[in-house]
DNA sequence: CTGAAAGCGCTAACAC
DNA sequence: GTGTTAGCGCTTTCAG
């Protein structure tokens, strides 16, 4: 079934079905009717690559995550995906696994495949890697600084100065050796929250220890592993900030085995995974706002495809995180735990 | 840059370009060689619309799951996103959020878009939809049984026996009075997983008790309520079998508010989501072969895909759920915990 | 308001 | 081995 045989139905020529369907009014209201019945009852749908031969908008946008299997990378597709729908897009979702390759791969795919914009989350790519981009004119939206994000469309949240906040809680509240659970991908975000852990040392004038920041892989087995190491130390930490929640889970259930609780040894993690809330004892963490971070990118990438030539200047938007005080750092009398 | 202009800078024609690129055998070596060169350093690729308006495959599939954020979905889509890449196709990923009207429209721009083919995870479609499915030519796999999945080309696991054997590890270390917690959403996933529950008791001459069957939203506040409900009970029931380790997590909080023990009152979830295995109690769960089910979907996919006439028999293929025993049910004597 | 005709970039008969 | 040419199904000038 194709533009023709509809034309020939509706005793029309193909310029006319073509219009129907593209610029409804320029047909004349009777025309029109005959050719949209025509259409139904054949149930004829345009085909898609003919039409994009053409080289208009292929109402594609393609997003490339680190790991899908990562919650707060699905959270974000969420958002993506619903602004998408709204505006009859579809998104080709990628999993790098955390390679580089992989992922300029996947770019060229996509933009082989005409995909309007480009959503990249903790992406690997370099400077250079941006300007061929631009080059190709596929307007990209990034998620999570890069190492060059300055004059990018980018969507980031401030893991460095949320980790401050979070150790100089640590610290107010008494702990005095801070230990660090780091996970090691992606890079550029466990630097970021690095930073904000030394930041809030340096601050309140702590020496930073070194020996006490622990590399892992992000698992609850990393975490657990990690723990053991650091329990092992003659001069035990009092508190362990780990990178994210998933190592924080691992972690903890190798602090209870020890006996130690949560006023001997507190912890923080990161990115408020549902469970925190119902473990024992409840986690306290630096919550993310993952879906909305996919809402704002999606957005600001459909206005760069909308309206290329705006050349407006590249906007950075950050989405606040913020510290979710729980049971995990002991200190009761202070406490006013949220859900 | 299109194929002309490289056949002019190479001094051949456009079809010996086009032969370079999709039949190298037919061209000679120096030609080919000659091409390859041009074709390199003017960095071109094939315009991806032109060659498929020749319908041959496009090297894309579609995968529709009711809920990117559920964690055995994405298991899935790693799996079918291994596949793919190894056959150097793409995957578009939609997210129904569990509404059928949804899918439905998903299937028609993903045919729209010439799929090659189609993996749906717990679809909702029915007999006549997978008919017109079918007429369409698109060669599509589900996960998950569908009403009518006798006749097509299926993975899937047994919710109904994995099921009944957690209920029959309950009977068997004593439990009598056994309650469910259901999700509502996939139906069918639910209805299933009833049945092993009610086959249970049947086959152990047990009274099946409607009346602490609940359903509950598949979360953590979903199971806290109803597991609230439950302990509010007269005649409180020894046991919880819970259809989702989410739920799970929400009861299992509930319950040790209430003060209850594992020996008291054992929990069953199913998932085996990997918190399963740090909380306390660990959580005894059924486990699903989530991301060799996105393999082995794929594989039977690519098979439809390149071998279409090949018309043998649609496959339904199944693969074990089974049960691990941990803490949260008790009976610490006859336990081997696995982590 | 409508139609004829020229492409879009590529593939695949069919010749040579 | 290589080239000529006719489409694939649609959009878009350009004439009516």
């Amino acid at each position: 079934m194709n533009i023709k045989e509809i034309a020939k139905k509706s005793g029309v020529s193909i310029t006319t079905v073509s219009r129907v369907l593209n610029n409804p009014e320029m047909v004349s209201g009777k025309t029109k009717d005959k050719v949209l019945s025509v259409i139904d009852e054949s149930n004829f749908t345009p085909n898609w690559f003919a039409r994009n031969l053409q080289n208009s908008k292929t109402n594609v946008i393609g997003m490339i995550v680190p790991d899908m299997s990562e919650a707060s990378n699905m959270e974000m597709a969420k958002g993506v995906g619903k602004i998408s729908r709204g505006k009859k897009n579809t998104v080709i979702l990628c999993d790098t696994d955390f390679d580089k390759k992989t992922e300029l791969e996947y770019i060229d795919t996509l933009i082989d495949r005409k995909v309007d914009g480009l959503i990249l989350v903790s992406s690997q790519i370099d400077r250079k890697d941006a300007d061929k981009l631009r080059q190709r004119e596929v307007p990209f939206v990034l998620i999570g600084k890069t190492t060059f994000w300055e004059y990018e469309n980018i969507v980031y949240t401030n893991y460095d100065t949320a980790v401050e906040e979070a150790v100089n809680y640590l610290i107010e509240t008494g702990r005095r050796r801070i230990a660090m659970i780091l996970n090691e991908l992606p890079v550029l975000n466990s630097n970021e929250k690095i930073t904000g852990f030394k930041n809030a040392l340096n601050k309140k004038m702590l020496p930073t220890d070194e020996t006490i920041i622990f590399k892992a892989e992000n698992s609850m087995e990393g975490g657990f592993e990690a723990a053991s190491k650091l329990l092992e130390l003659e001069d035990r930490p009092d508190a362990f900030f780990v990178a994210t929640d998933t190592m924080a889970l691992g972690a903890i259930e190798r602090i209870k085995q020890s006996g130690l609780t949560p006023d001997e040894l507190a912890v923080i993690g990161f990115d408020d995974l549902p469970v925190g809330a119902v473990m024992e004892p409840k986690l306290t963490t630096i919550t993310k706002p993952s879906y909305r971070m996919g809402l704002t990118a999606a957005r600001l990438l459909f206005d760069l495809v909308e309206e290329p030539d705006l050349n407006v200047e590249p906007q950075a938007i950050m989405l606040q995180s913020r510290l979710k005080i729980r049971k995990s750092c002991g200190n009761k009398e202070r406490l006013k735990e949220i859900w």
